[in-house]
DNA sequence: TTGTAAGCGTTATCAT
DNA sequence: ATGATAACGCTTACAA
């Protein structure tokens, strides 16, 4: 009911002194002694008075929030529903709340680079942390313009001044050729994320360098695009085997995607690994538990999303950005 | 580089008017002629105006920003990944971002309620969207004393002024249960989420009501309580069989959790159905491509999303806190 | 139709 | 050690 909270003005009333006196004993200024200091604190909790915060970073010129930004490609905006992202989201929300920050999200799109006025311009926020992005670097140059503080999970950036985490994609989609190479696979396809996005265009170079390092031919045909969603996968697999019927591996550029193609191909009636291997990538916490257990690259998502978290707040601090490449793994289960 | 962005005052000095005559060319006031707003707005663009979002939601003394919060049990705080509450989330957030409202996110212990004071009385946000809430009523008691705009995705509350958007958890509960016993089975586990949380208990009702209905006889020992991830889903699994070595059936309350149920089953050479049905809960995308199709309960998850919002909003514009309750649909596939 | 001035709640600067 | 004052950028009575 009581609507009508008390302003630093009312504390001040109460307790007989000036407000900046009561700004500092509740900022915890040396200059007011500790007694006081106790006073005007018990004071305001008897008054239930609480710090506006949109005053306090209006006054102080920031916002003590950052935006976690989600380029999506294309029109269909379709929802994502990959566990890969909730899993760093949360890495990152906590990592934010621990150093008493708010967290904002989005889906922007991929293509344009409007959302730097609305979250930076606009002075929504003190940061961006952006998952992915397109592969242009229009973006970058958009927000470095802005001077704005920002980390990317993604590959490292060459001539631009960008702070990236995220592992080597390029390396990890090798990896996962050669494993199925080496498993006597021949015929591999490939099932990507958002072709006109960093990651999963690094993954398809890396694709391209295992069967060359593996001296396997590639059938640009058995090369993928989606959004990243399960039906999208689930599509993705009869068209492949209808374009080389003997397709012997996929790899899928997520572990959501994988477990979406394994289901669908065990439904056809193919067993995995025995007739066809499949391998995942990040190692989501389902990977482990899914029949037969997903063989997949590891990326320390959570990890990862700390480290973005960290490298923002150097940039608040002056340090200038820094380019962090995440060390994967390959963690052989028993789909591949 | 130019970090010294323009404002109103800027604009007006260039423009050869008062800071007032900017601020309501740009706002559309309609006291303005059409031809001095275009000059005006034309001026603005040119000098890379942008209204500073922080000076302009503290004057007007509203946030234009919703937190929507997730709460969670007990000490672990472990990532959740179940992308039902990405896709919810995704939803809120696109509806949020049409009307121009910024989405703020954050886990909270759902034992607490100190959230309210951070979010209300911090005036950081102009509502709170719940998703779940503990079994007492302490959240929404503490909510309304501090007069706020809020809305649950739970069952009707009774006897409490709360605006909530969910299926109704108790049917749905026993619905799953009736399905179960139409197949035949009769010694039906129950993995639910967080035993302390409404959703999870409202559909333990259900599914003693349901196992009521069918005569079925209740051997508490098969419910199960877990923090909705796989791992401990698929921990639950083995737990259940040595509890009941001739359990015929598993409802679990997510679809991501009888997923992991179902690999974990087929990992043991229990074929599903044959040996053992499982159903789901929510219809996640992923439910029509796993290998047997996961039979489930439909919540119109996207829909429930949008629906929050805008209760929200009717809220902000006056109206008293609606309880909605959305029509769920059994989903009958191939896993029971 | 436009300008003037006040004020949103806070904190920093400069006095005292 | 504390108080008065200004300022952050914007919108809105009220006045002209």
């Amino acid at each position: 009911m009581s609507s009508n909270r008390p302003t630093i003005s009312d504390i001040a009333r109460a307790a007989g002194v000036s407000p900046s006196t009561v700004s500092r004993a509740l900022n915890n200024h040396p200059t007011i002694p500790e007694t006081t200091r106790e006073q005007i604190r018990l004071l305001a909790r008897q008054m239930n008075y609480r710090v506006d915060t949109r005053a306090r970073n209006f006054r102080l010129q920031r916002s003590q929030t950052v935006a976690t930004l989600f380029p999506f490609q294309g029109a269909s905006r379709r929802q994502i529903s990959d566990p890969f992202y909730l899993e760093m989201l949360g890495a990152i929300t906590d990592e934010l709340d621990k150093r008493g920050y708010d967290s904002l999200i989005a889906r922007v799109p991929a293509e344009s680079t409007d959302w730097c006025e609305r979250y930076i311009l606009d002075k929504r926020v003190d940061g961006i942390l952006m998952i992915d992005r397109a592969l242009d670097d229009a973006g970058i140059r958009a927000l470095n313009a802005l001077d704005a503080r920002f980390v990317i999970w993604c590959g490292p950036v060459e001539g631009a001044a960008c702070a990236t985490v995220a592992c080597d994609s390029r390396v990890t989609g090798r990896d996962a050729v050669l494993h199925l190479a080496a498993q006597g696979r021949h015929k591999i396809g490939f099932i990507g994320g958002f072709q006109r996005m960093v990651e999963t265009d690094l993954r398809r170079q890396g694709y391209l360098q295992g069967m060359h390092e593996a001296g396997l031919p590639v059938n640009s045909d058995l090369m993928l695009f989606t959004d990243f969603s399960a039906e999208a996968a689930a599509h993705a697999v009869p068209l492949l085997l209808k374009r080389e019927p003997k397709l012997d591996a996929i790899f899928a550029c997520s572990d959501f995607m994988a477990i979406a193609c394994m289901q669908v191909l065990q439904g056809m009636g193919r067993a995995v690994p025995g007739d066809i291997s499949v391998m995942g990538h990040d190692d989501i916490a389902l990977a482990s538990q899914t029949s037969p257990r997903l063989t997949t690259i590891r990326q320390p998502i959570q990890q990862g999303g700390r480290l973005m978290v960290q490298s923002l707040f150097e940039q608040f601090e002056g340090a200038p950005p820094r380019q962090i490449v995440l060390p994967h793994e390959l963690i052989v289960r028993e789909s591949a």
